[in-house]
DNA sequence: CGGAATCCAAAAAGATACTG
DNA sequence: CAGTATCTTTTTGGATTCCG
């Protein structure tokens, strides 16, 4: 399921490759909803991810520059974590996938 | 990283629980760019894809009624595959991808 | 030709413990 | 508090074979 973004062949497979999985997209989301936040604050809002996932799919998403890492030099430490431009970018796709969402979605209940 | 899209909080994670891999966007896009397909054009257009993958995926595509399966009784067999509405209600997300991808590729090359 | 089933290898993910 | 490392389990994916 891992590609290599270089050799895929269209913008849509470069996308997925970039951006793959699910955690991805729900951890961009919520840095949108919730603007920045901290470590400890992200997981509270991301339902069911583990320590784990939410720390490796960060140092990803920061790799590709998606997110940026603000490191306070305290203890007990305090990161903080924001959106870059890049990650902006890749709002409107998923402002579509919530809308999608809550137009499938079986149980009509006021949330 | 499989959830039950019942349990989703939040709309943009009950359309990953739904459209989630990298799978089945591209074969709903590839769907959308060549119009209905059989099966052996649907696989010989999407790189990398086996055998098993492209039919399981198929399978759970149409169950969440996403695409649609015209099965014709020959010997040898055809099958052809379409988008229903509900999966071509997708394609404005797939199109945002698209565009992304093209956007942040980073080699500038004459397709 | 389309696809189901099997077996096996590889990767993803969870739990837990440890560190600055 | 934030992050790393290790171990184990689960999931995913590939290759192959058989069937309508």
């Amino acid at each position: 399921m891992k590609w290599n973004p270089d050799e895929c062949d269209c913008s849509v497979a470069y996308t997925l490759a970039i951006v793959g999985g699910k955690w991805k997209w729900l951890i961009i989301y919520k840095l949108w909803n919730n603007g920045i936040q901290r470590y400890g604050e992200l997981k509270r809002n991301i339902p069911h991810i583990t320590h784990k996932m939410l720390s490796q799919q960060l140092k990803e998403l920061e790799l590709e520059k998606l997110i940026s890492r603000n490191e306070y030099h305290q203890i007990p430490p305090k990161v903080e974590y924001a959106l870059t431009e890049k990650g902006v970018s890749l709002i409107p796709i998923l402002q579509l996938m919530s809308q999608w969402g809550d137009d499938n979605k079986p149980d009509i209940e006021s949330k």
